[in-house]
Parts: structure tokens; sequence; C-alpha cells
DNA sequence: AAACTTGTGTAGCGGACGCTAAAGATAAGG
DNA sequence: CCTTATCTTTAGCGTCCGCTACACAAGTTT
């Protein structure tokens, strides 16, 4: 135990918290006194905790990655490239449909447009988004290293095309698809999918 | 010629001024300050041309469909869905890679997340882009009534899949992505186009 | 020219913003 | 117990926000 006064909230149902603030709203949108009040702390308090906004909004974008956005390195894990990808759509889909949180991605609805303050959290997003994509990219090289994917298929470019349909997913689900709807879109998106 | 003084200033060179910050910053991103600035216009003055800050957006909203976005409607007007659609994707190319204003769409840039003050906003850009969406697909119904697309693909389905892959490219865009990098992504989507 | 109408410039409104200093509260270690 | 360390509370810092009142400038109409 350390030694002062221990602090009366929880860190992470706190970071939660805050989370679905900046999924909801965007960096820009949320704001300081809406934090607070949906945390249930005080100001003080949560500088102390977190530093400051930009870093609240980083550990709550590390919190985003290792939990609601975790079906993308799981999907990774199937055998083949082609489930891998049927996993990801699916996953992707769930989670934008999940009425427990805003619909969308973070790594989208966070900031694709700021002001120049918060020009260092839009590039933040911009590289987790070329992060996904890397890794996706990655399981294709494998895959086609193993001759499971045609070795005519590019894996670099293949990875962007399928970031590209889960990007645009997440700005359909803005828009209020339904979920029927975007699984029609990736069974479009599986058509191009090499022989 | 009006009765009173007659004003110093362009609307509409203005209002491209506006568009390119709104474009770039977003609409929560894009202060007053910055606005008259860029526009040459005293605050006042655009209160009295434009009403106010959701006023004018909505206006250089309306400009942006009229100039930079048009070829979506140019596009449309191919004498075959398939040439429609690769006219559409080029000109989403090259429009979204243009050095002359900010890298993506606007109608995704402008708002997927924001505070409640700028909901509305958030709001009329998701219609807009249904708009955009639904133009395609009623060329879509069109080209199978005509014949020139196959009856068995989905007028509806097709034209989400094909948007979904568009407002991607944006996303992409805003990540730094090249043109040759998004024109692959479109020959991968074309590759899910009915035979 | 006088009267009128409208744009422009200055200056500042009330409020929300992100953030912090200072003091009181509450736990541990000694 | 007393000290120490940390958290919480209150209050408010300076700044920027979107927006407007008011006086002046610059045109047209009569």
């Amino acid at each position: 135990m350390p030694r002062g006064r221990p602090r009366e909230f929880e860190i992470d149902a706190a970071l939660d918290a805050a989370l679905l603030l900046f999924w909801r709203h965007g960096y820009e949108g949320t704001s300081l006194a809406s934090l607070t009040e949906a945390m249930g702390v005080n100001v003080p308090s949560l500088y102390a905790a977190f530093g400051n906004k930009e870093a609240l909004f980083r550990k709550a974008l590390d919190r985003y990655l290792q939990k609601p956005a975790s079906y993308l390195p799981a999907a990774l894990e199937e055998p083949t490239a082609r489930r891998a990808v049927e996993k990801l759509f699916e996953g992707a889909i769930r989670m934008v449909m999940d009425r427990r949180h805003p619909d969308g991605c973070l790594l989208v609805h966070g900031s694709l447009a700021s002001g120049p303050a918060a020009a260092s959290i839009r590039e933040e997003l911009s590289r987790r988004r070329s992060a996904a994509e890397a890794a996706v990219r990655r399981r294709f090289e494998r895959a086609i290293a193993e001759g499971d994917l045609s070795s005519t298929a590019n894996a670099g470019e293949l990875a962007r095309f399928i970031m590209t349909v889960v990007w645009g997913l997440s700005v359909q689900a803005a828009g209020g698809a339904t979920r029927a709807q975007l699984e029609t879109v990736v069974e479009w998106a599986l058509r191009a999918w090499p022989a």
C-alpha cells in the first residue's frame, strides 16, 4: 500500500467513462467538465491521476485498443487469411453496432480533422490506424509464405483495401446504418477476395 | 444596386476561404477568429452576411457540393453503371488528393463525432452522405432497368458498398495515403463488381 | 446637398475552456 | 501519538469562445 491517502475512485472505471465520452463526442468535442462529471472525479484528481486532457485521451485510447478493439488481433489468429478477414469484419461490425458504446471506431471518430491544438491527437490516431493496417498486412504476408493466400496477391494492397472497408463501415455506422446493411457491405467486399 | 453602402468583400471568395478552413479543421475545430482572418471579413460583417457560424458552415457545405464534390453527379451521367463507378472512384481520388485543398471529404471530416453544440451539424453531414448514396442507388436502379447491370445485383446494397469504399478512401487520405495506394484500393473494390 | 440605408471597425459582452494554487481531509508509517 | 504522503475540495487563474451594441464610414436616392 502506498504511503498517503488512497484515491477514492477506480482508475479503470474512470478511464472507461472517459473513453465513452471521447468516443461519442471526439477529442475536441469532449470538455473537462463533462469528463469529471462522468468519471466521478474532481478536476485536480483527474490531473494528478492522468496528467492532462491529452494524456487522458491517450490512456483511454490504449484502453480502447485493449478492450473493444481487441477483435482485430484476435481475428488475425485464425488459421487462414480468409478466415481471419471474415472474423475481422465480423468483429468490426459487432463492435461498431454494440449498443453499450457509441457507434463507429474511435480511431476514425476521435478526430479526422481538428484545430491546431489537437493536431498531435489527430496524428496519433492516424498512426494507430496505420499500425492496424500493418498488422493485417503482416498476417497476409505470412499467409502468402504459408501458401494459404495466392502469391499473386499483394499483401500490402489487400490489407489496405480491407482496412479501407473497415474505416468505411465506421463512417456508415455513424450514419445510422443497420447491422444487416453492414453485413451486406462485407459480403460485397469479400467478392473481391483473390481466388 | 442595393441602397446602402456596398460590401467590400466578395461573398463567394469569402465562402471559399471558410470552406477550406472547415474542411481542414472540422466544424468545431474552426474558430471565428480564424474564419474572419482567412476570409478578410470583420466579425459583424460576417454575421450580417451569413447569419452565424452554423449557417456559414451550411453555406460552405453547399458550395462544397457544387464545386469540389460535383464529381459525383457528373460521374453518374456516364452511359453504364460500371463506367459511372469507375468515374466516381476516379473523381473521389482526384478530389481527395488535390493539393489545392485539404485531404479527404468534408462530409466525413467535417464532423463524425462532436460535442452537443454541434449535433445538428453532424446530422446534416450524415444526411448529405445518405443523399449521395441514394443518388448512386438510383443510378444503379436505372442501370438494372436498362439491362446494363445484372438484375441479380441489389442496387441499394451495391451503392452502399461503393460509398463505404469512398468514405474509407477519405479516411485513408487523412492518414497520408498516396494516390497510387488509393488507386490499388479501387482496383480491389472493382473486383467485387457483378459479372 | 440632405436624408437614408447599409457595411465596417472597435470594443467588449457573458460564458466556457483547459488548467492550477492552496488548504483541508484521510490514510499510512514511525 | 505524530509525521508524512497523497488525495479531495474550493476557488479562481488567464484565455479563447461565439456573438453583439454602438458609433462611424460610404454609398444611393430624393
